[in-house]
DNA sequence: TTGACAAACTGACATAGTGTCATTAATCTC
DNA sequence: GAGATTAATGACACTATGTCAGTTTGTCAA
């Protein structure tokens, strides 16, 4: 199930550096590594075509041959997110064993991947504020979890490992949960603490789906700090 | 404890008719109702000057004699809802009786409010992204709840009536939780139905808190739909 | 009623950022 | 190397913002 995927640096995605098709696109790379590289470090809101083109060796007007606009660079480095998040182990959206373990280690791994992109999601939501497109993907993204979540918690009620509630609606509001918190946490320099942030919020899941009970040991130590 | 008090209109509040101080402001008035109205049905992010001041009977320029942003109209307007939710009853946050039904009553209270100020709300956060001041604003309101609920959580630890973890991640998380979820059920038409939403945070929050023994009754029952 | 002072408002301007386009420069192919 | 295709550029038009000098409106004392 999980493939090994090489991490990428700390600091952003290199983006397809010898990609497919017909175009030889160096600039488009370097474009979507100066949006990385700024957003680290800055609020998308001061973000210009100017500024992200002045980190590069070509002019501004270029930028338009390869992007419409700003929020369409964002909407591709969501892509990326998305394919990285997707190819990370998420046993709990997908397997059929323990679940408070596979639970406790689907969001280990997702806390992981926001503390590291923590300022780059942030500028995310930012950008969608002010754009309907990008505001439509990243609505998607999020519904995209309340479907996997909502079959699993449905499997698990047949099982009566879950009592039977409605499990649409709390797993939209335990994704909101997640996502949210997340991006407070970790989107703006200085992050919290990733282990108390992850302990909260497997106590929140677990004790609401399977019961407090189950809430012995603590899971900090999933992730690395 | 539960000072009553008038319910404005469900589009909008009246702000000051007719105020204190030595400023005659009805074109202040004016302009706060336009931002409301805009605001019920256009995102924030097609707000102009231009068209605010359209739908009033004083030019462009006036508008820069009352507030030195758009941004700053939406402040005002926050500091309004503030002091609307801070009215309501909210007994969970100050009471010292049986938590769970007070858990209950505020989770309604505020339910109620953010839906019928949804879109509202919403315009509050979009505009946050683009704007360091608004951002801190929203931020600090959020930061109250979880001192509030952070204070009421050690209270009950204090009286055994919650297990003893580090209360301030998880009231962190659970306001992300309510905060956001209610955010994007209600901010944009069509609304979502607030039962069931009010149903899925109070079952998180209540066995996050106080265990899921304490699930027995539905509690849609509580908010007007 | 008049004059004078302040408050409220306005039109015109300077600025910043966006997106387009005709033109030039670079690169590839034969 | 000539021609053709791709990449990049500078100049322009446009939109929205925020400022300011100046005009209108309202109030009140003489």
């Amino acid at each position: 199930m999980s493939k090994v995927k090489k991490k990428s640096s700390p600091l952003h995605v290199s983006p397809q550096p010898a990609p497919k098709g017909g175009k030889s696109d160096r600039t488009r790379a370097a474009i979507l590594n100066a949006a990385l590289d700024f957003v680290w470090s800055h609020p998308f809101r001061d973000m210009t075509v100017t500024s992200l083109m002045a980190s590069t060796s070509v002019s501004r007007s270029a930028f338009y041959q390869y992007f419409s606009d700003l929020h369409e660079v964002m909407e591709t480095l969501l892509t990326m997110l998305q394919e990285e998040i997707l190819t990370a182990d998420e046993p709990w959206f997908e397997g059929v064993g323990d679940p408070v373990a596979q639970m406790r280690e689907t969001l280990a791994g997702l806390v992981d991947i926001c503390y590291q992109r923590g300022p780059f999601l942030r500028a995310i939501t930012d950008a969608a504020a002010t754009d309907p497109r990008l505001e439509k993907a990243w609505a998607q993204f999020l519904a995209d979890f309340d479907d996997a979540g909502t079959a699993r918690i449905e499997a698990d009620q047949k099982q009566g490992l879950i009592p039977n509630f409605e499990a649409r609606p709390v797993v939209f509001a335990l994704n909101r949960l997640y996502a949210y918190t997340l991006l407070q946490a970790f989107g703006q320099h200085p992050r919290k603490h990733p282990g108390p942030v992850l302990d909260a919020l497997a106590q929140i899941w677990i004790s609401t789906l399977y019961g407090s009970e189950w809430l012995g040991k603590e899971s900090s130590d999933l992730v690395r700090t």
